[in-house]
DNA sequence: AAAAACTACAACTAAATAGGAGTTTTTATT
DNA sequence: AATAAAAACTCCTATTTAGTTGTAGTTTTT
């Protein structure tokens, strides 16, 4: 029936992770680790002037969707732009703006 | 300050018109468009049994959204896929999904 | 026990959807 | 020309759904 079947889970998929990425408190996040290598969480929510929870929730939604990853160091957990992520992202960008 | 410019109004543009895509309803419009050439609005809401003013409404998301396009034909208004549009949407695809 | 981070829950907000009613546009009829 | 009918569009409202924030409590490590 379809030509070339169009996956309505992949297409709802992409588009909740890039809406994901689009918020501010996130977006700034991931500006700030561009320029660090790493953070913990105490010193995101700090910077950002926002709850501690509230970090938590947002760092664990850019990881979860591929963006961030995190390592566990003593007490502190240290979060980091994961490798390509910010390349892919882009180049997702530039193929879908029309 | 950041090395790349993520421009947060692109990324929620894009997701927007994916989720915009990303819904069963349009999803049937679209799979019906890539069979037949073109279709007037009487023919589509009837098709998928809903109210007229329902299917007006994500005729004209789609059309916005450059998925669409129509042209007037006496009292009725015809619907088809815009050339290339599908194609775009599935590179789009395969470009952001991991 | 204390520090750091995570998780769960409830309240609030914002966005999307569907339905009904009314409006515009075009054609046909008298 | 006036009116009626068909087709589609627009507007408004109620409902639903998703996302956000904040508080409180829990887990993990030192």
């Amino acid at each position: 029936m379809i030509k070339q079947e169009i996956d309505i889970r992949k297409i709802e998929d992409i588009a909740q992770r890039l809406r994901a990425i689009a918020h501010p408190v996130r977006i700034k996040i991931i500006s700030m680790l561009e320029n660090t290598d790493e953070m913990n969480v105490t010193t995101i929510f700090n910077k950002l002037e926002i709850e501690q929870a509230s970090a938590s929730h947002h760092l664990n939604i850019l990881k979860s969707k591929g963006i961030l990853q995190s390592r566990r160091q003593g007490k502190s957990t240290y979060y980091s732009l994961k490798p390509n992520s910010i390349a892919n992202l882009l180049g997702c960008i530039n193929t879908c703006a029309k």
